[in-house]
DNA sequence: GCCTTATATTGGCTGGAAGCCAATGAACGC
DNA sequence: GCGTTCATTGGCTTCCAGCCAATATAAGGC
């Protein structure tokens, strides 16, 4: 049963942050959107950031996943590697405000440092598999690449948006 | 007299969102390193978020000021270009931690939108200065361009410290 | 079935920080 | 000198994340 609310708490999490931003969003909206008490949220997850973050680490896992399932053997590693990048661009497309703000978060300095979830380890040793297909020497080495060749694309996406903004 | 205290707690800003990051900073520190009353801040920027804004927005005029200053006329544009970029690239070489907020807030979806304060304006306006010298047939467009690139090159300087944590 | 223990869940409390505002002070024109 | 405008102050209010003690519920041991 543990999973059960954690899973509630995240995707009430992801819904509200796309609606309304992070900053617009308490724990309370969540904790309420997710029909759960104010201080399971905090039992379960060290902080706001965390948990936004854990659950964007969970829904990317969930799209890919589900993106990848139709895929078979047979299919080509190119094909599984350009359904993967596309899934995940898809869903910067699909949902702008979200994933700008789970850029923002990795861009900004956090006091926290790194901290490597569940979630966030399951999606890197999906795209990894994902890599091993195309017979990568070095999936490791790899898999830093992919990861900012999407960060990157994901900016291109979503920048234009801001762009108004100079740097 | 106005802009004497403006400056000051900019100045303040910039310093301890450098020293502590964005989140770490109060406006009640800002006062204090200012040396001024709390509430003289909130007078004179309505939020945290576009007190910094401007305060790079300053920052980064000046800067770029500074390093246009030794060359002349009789300089190739190109000269121009490549002093203005990498002054702006120095600077998020020399403070990763406020440049890496600064970018962070420019992607965070805002409520407020896109405000054009005097010293962003002051800014584009120098950018713009300097393209015209190339005799570019088009300065809005070029200065959109110089804009995304240096905004790219500074995420490519500064994702390193982020990119263990993948998009 | 019954007690024990661990885990999940609740609601309230607290500290801190941002936004707001009325009062005070200083400069300046007239 | 006097009023007007702007700068400056400090306190008040509100809101929210983090914390915690109390309660409910599930899970095992016997």
């Amino acid at each position: 049963m543990r999973s059960r609310s954690r899973a509630r708490i995240m995707r009430a999490t992801v819904e509200l942050v796309d609606e309304r931003g992070f900053e617009r969003t308490t724990l309370g909206d969540i904790a309420e959107r997710a029909g759960l008490a104010r201080g399971l949220v905090s039992y379960y997850f060290p902080g706001k950031r965390i948990l936004l973050q854990t659950s964007m680490h969970r829904l990317m896992h969930q799209t890919l996943s589900e993106a990848l399932e139709p895929l078979g053997d047979d299919d080509p590693p190119e094909l599984w590697l350009a359904t993967s990048i596309d899934s995940v661009l898809e869903l910067a497309a699909r949902r702008p405000t979200l994933m700008r703000t789970h850029l923002s978060l990795i861009l900004a300095p956090s006091a926290e440092g790194f901290i490597q979830d569940v979630e966030q380890k399951r999606f890197g040793g999906l795209l990894r598999e994902v890599l091993a297909r195309g017979g990568a020497e070095d999936p490791v080495a790899d898999h830093a690449v992919l990861r900012s060749a999407l960060m990157g694309a994901c900016m291109g996406l979503l920048l234009p948006g801001a762009e108004a903004e100079p740097g």
